[in-house]
DNA sequence: GCGCACAAAACTGTATACACTCTATTCCGC
DNA sequence: GCGGAATAGAGTGTATACAGTTTTGTGCGC
């Protein structure tokens, strides 16, 4: 990411790049939670205008990566702590956006399935596989877990659906990355329990996709619970 | 509403007015499915600059009540079309959050529980006698169905989840109201199914608590399925 | 009369100036 | 030295000017 100089950025484009920036950075603890967030400051950064870095806070706010600081009148952005009960929440709230998705993936007609299985059975193998090396690589294994459960997302949710799917997941990337990084060898159940997705899915059980998505979900949500009990929260004070 | 003069609004609350003022027009019907909305003439016609109602359209935009038109460069906002296929799926997304909302609900305590369980019985029966009488009020039905499924959100939801409730139930309500326009003797079912949901959150079944919701939004969403395909859908053209 | 090109109007994207509010610091009085 | 008030600074809210793009209308040529 070139870190100044996207003046030169179309025309119509720079509050999404402004928006894609700041994310990033939130996501990959770059800006910790409870940091403040200054529009003039951003704006400068980045060698652009406060307008489309009011768009882009604006939507950061929206989708929850940034809270007001409780002050009377004005609006003072700050980076959304980490908390247990949160992370449980929105864990709570991916399973039912994926597990609706998985039901609809279900209900696909046999042809799509099919590819759609494949997919997801490489994917997950492929994950077993990273998860078995000595030194696992972090990255790698967020990024397979990721594409596993994007894939079923994409092939059958609507437009409603997916867009409340591209609003809501990357916020649990904070908690994920924080996940896999401290419990690396620990993602042997998510790997089993992708297969048990996989399997619903090919025979067409809407029901039973939809609980086997929950399921995954929930299970991980207790098991990062843990995590964060050890490690302690961020940007609580 | 004061058509027009909220200059006078306080200095961080014109964006929110804004926001509250078209999307009253949009779900009330006032402003049609397919129709262009012009910045300009919204700040004119509500006497604010256009600063406060780029933020108004853009998280419009962002909940899904206005849509850009296909235009190359520019975004070109317009009021989003009403289809059966939308309205599907958006019922589908809320039997989810609001099914979540039902399983923590039936987890409350049990004194909390009790509570919310004599109000909910109250807004149904209320629910019950305004079906019944000659003339249904479609706008109170549509209030009391509303508030039955708010009073459990608000009791049992976290920030999270009552935050994305908030921002996607809304959107259901140009369907709901088209729905008890045409429908509204048929809304004994509604009340029946509510009767379930009662009995699952008194007795603190949360599976099945959640089931019972998502069945009511399915059932529901399937006959305005029907509705829909006989009267037309909006917009599109 | 039809079509194409050019021009003008309409709108959105961006930048910036100004106003208002909140905060923090400093200075004065005690 | 301590506390409070005044003031300076920082930062957001709003308005507005300007630029670039798309659309629409008009006139000319065929």
């Amino acid at each position: 990411m070139k870190a100044t100089g996207l003046s030169s950025v179309a025309r119509g484009a720079r509050p999404a790049v402004v928006y894609a920036a700041l994310r990033e950075l939130i996501v990959r603890g770059q800006l910790a939670p409870g940091s403040r967030i200054v529009e003039t400051d951003v704006a400068s950064k980045l060698r652009v205008s406060r307008t489309p870095v009011r768009g882009a806070l604006q939507r950061l706010q929206q989708e929850g990566y940034i809270v007001d600081a409780p002050s009377l009148q004005q609006s003072r952005p700050t980076v959304a702590p980490m908390t247990r009960e949160d992370a449980l929440e929105l864990f709570a709230i991916v399973a039912e956006i994926e597990g609706l998705a998985a039901r609809c993936a279900a209900s696909l007609a046999a042809a799509p399935r099919a590819t759609l299985v494949a997919d997801l059975t490489t994917i997950n193998t492929r994950l077993e596989r990273a998860s078995r090396v000595a030194q696992p690589k972090h990255d790698l294994l967020y990024e397979l877990d990721e594409a596993f459960h994007r894939r079923y997302v994409e092939a059958a949710a609507g437009p409603r659906l997916r867009a409340l799917h591209d609003a809501v997941k990357p916020q649990a990337e904070r908690y994920e990355r924080l996940y896999v990084s401290l419990l690396s060898r620990g993602i042997a159940p998510s790997v089993s329990e992708h297969r048990a997705i996989v399997r619903t899915i090919r025979v067409g059980d809407a029901d039973a996709a939809q609980r086997a998505v929950q399921t995954n979900w929930r299970n991980a949500a207790a098991r990062l619970g843990k995590v964060i009990a050890t490690v302690g929260e961020r940007g609580q004070w």
